[in-house]
DNA sequence: TTTTGAGTTGTTCGA
DNA sequence: GTCGAACAACTCAAA
């Protein structure tokens, strides 16, 4: 019967894995062969095509579904341009009259949803649609009167009122293929790796793909999770996950790493584990509010969410600060490795992401739009969610954003988590003879102290390109001013 | 409708 | 060195 079966499609976007996928999962219940297709269309990305970094680990994440599609029988069908003209051509090609796909909730994409569900109805097919990449979608999540939240606490605790997410979907054991010979790009074709070969940090950092993802959850939870509570903010150890690149591209998705974490403290919970993981999982949380803001709240990604920061000040020489802090060449050197760390792995430890955004925004008073975009550019796992939710946090413009007087202090933020300067030494080496007392402020040393050290402020390492303690002023003012206070 | 309590991640200053 | 208060006022969400 399944020889003489119509094939379905299955369209691969945020997704790609074979387990818990609910799209792949209804196209194979279907008994009809499936004719796998992931179609690159950055044009239909709108203002936000994929950075070089994230286009390095999409290279890589479509390799290892490739491989895992051909393990059952099947293969990935890759074509690019306009999804709504390949998916017509193909449903053509093959004679399919369903597509299966998993949702996506980017403004860009909504759209383009909207356009490839109306432009296969007009030929007949159906779209049947999933979701695969969210615990709980925009719309499942709402105030007592139907509005969407803007506070993440209330947030948090209407999605605990919620059913457990379900148990995960598995992956299919086969997966059938069509005998139509369709024609498909190669990987490679798409060109999604540098001309310049400047990805060999990225090789020596990340797994891309579902292997990469279950191998990573795995150790984490056996070996990062306990500790979670105090390590994630502990730039100079191993203590948090690295899963965001793999859930932005669905090499995981939110639902497996949640049921895990809580499958393993229901089976060994002791107190410390049960508080790590809370924290873990609400890290989770945060991620679906992301999503919750950006569904409703879409002009976000451009335009501060409290308008009145659409007035906040720049400075003069904003455009060569946000050079240098692309470069890594701030002179606080907290903040200089971590743009380092962005740069050479595609990602950075969260608490650094926080030092080096307050540095951007309020010690330079440069636009947070400019951080967004430099972000996006260089993160393996950027997201416009989170990046969104992110940025405007922590330039205070946010609806549930930090309070105006929190400024991270650099000196005191890399004291504090990175004491040893381990994680500082890592990332500078022109620093790596400095001592511990002066690690994090060493313009602040002793002229002999930084001679002995071989640094030269302002020749092998820079001078700060602002004080700190003034710096923080301005940003005061600027924030009294937005308030009509001055 | 009005009221009430609360809001991820910090720093500084003075006692 | 440690500790608590101040740094504002506003908006959100629920009662």
């Amino acid at each position: 019967m399944a020889a003489f079966a119509r094939p379905v499609v299955l369209w691969f976007r945020q997704d790609l894995r074979l387990a818990d996928n609910p799209a792949l999962a209804a196209a194979v219940a279907t008994g009809a062969p499936v004719v796998p297709v992931y179609i690159w269309g950055p044009a239909e990305e709108g203002a936000w095509p994929p950075g070089q970094a994230s286009q390095w680990f999409l290279h890589h994440a479509l390799e290892s579904l490739g491989a895992d599609l051909s393990a059952r029988g099947s293969r990935l069908v890759i074509r690019k341009g306009d999804a709504q003209c390949v998916l017509n051509e193909l449903v053509n090609e093959c004679g399919a009259r369903k597509v299966f796909f998993n949702r996506r909730y980017e403004p860009s994409a909504l759209l383009q949803e909207q356009a490839v569900i109306d432009g296969l109805v007009k030929i007949g097919v159906e779209s049947i649609t999933s979701n695969s990449a969210l615990i709980f979608e925009p719309n499942d999540v709402a105030t007592r009167e139907g509005r969407p939240f803007k506070v993440f606490t209330p947030f948090y605790r209407a999605c605990l009122m919620l059913p457990e997410p379900l148990p995960t979907v598995r992956a299919p054991k086969a997966i059938p293929f069509p005998d139509t010979p369709l024609r498909s790009d190669s990987v490679a074709g798409l060109d999604l790796l540098p001309r310049i070969k400047w990805d060999t940090g990225l090789q020596k950092t990340w797994m891309p793909g579902e292997a990469g993802a279950l191998r990573l959850l795995k150790t984490f939870i056996n070996d990062g999770l306990v500790n979670y509570r105090v390590d994630r903010d502990r730039p100079d150890r191993d203590g948090v996950s690295k899963l965001s690149p793999y859930l932005h591209f669905g090499c995981i998705g939110p639902r497996q790493i949640w049921r895990a974490v809580r499958s393993h403290v229901d089976a060994t919970g002791s107190g410390a584990l049960v508080e790590s993981a809370d924290i873990y999982l609400k890290e989770l949380i945060w991620r679906e509010f992301a999503y919750h803001l950006l569904f409703h709240f879409p002009h976000s990604v451009h335009k501060p969410l409290r308008p009145e920061f659409e007035r906040f000040p720049k400075s003069a020489a904003a455009a060569e600060f946000v050079k240098s802090w692309q470069e890594g060449l701030t002179g606080y050197p907290i903040v200089d490795a971590g743009m380092r760390e962005l740069w050479h792995t595609g990602w950075m430890h969260n608490r650094v992401r926080m030092i080096v955004a307050s540095f951007l925004v309020k010690d330079l008073l440069a636009p947070w739009t400019d951080g967004a975009r430099w972000f996006w550019d260089t993160l393996v796992d950027a997201d416009l969610a989170s990046n969104t939710l992110g940025w405007q946090w922590s330039a205070g413009c946010g609806s549930d954003a930090a309070p105006y007087f929190r400024i991270f202090n650099p000196i005191l933020q890399g004291q504090k988590f990175d004491p040893d300067g381990v994680y500082v030494r890592k990332w500078i080496p022109e620093l790596a003879a400095v001592p511990d007392r002066w690690i994090h402020s060493p313009f602040a040393a002793p002229p002999l102290v930084l001679q002995s050290a071989g640094v030269t402020l302002g020749q092998n390492y820079p001078a700060p390109l602002v004080d700190h303690a003034l710096a923080r002023n301005h940003a005061l003012d600027a924030f009294a001013m937005i308030k009509g206070k001055k």
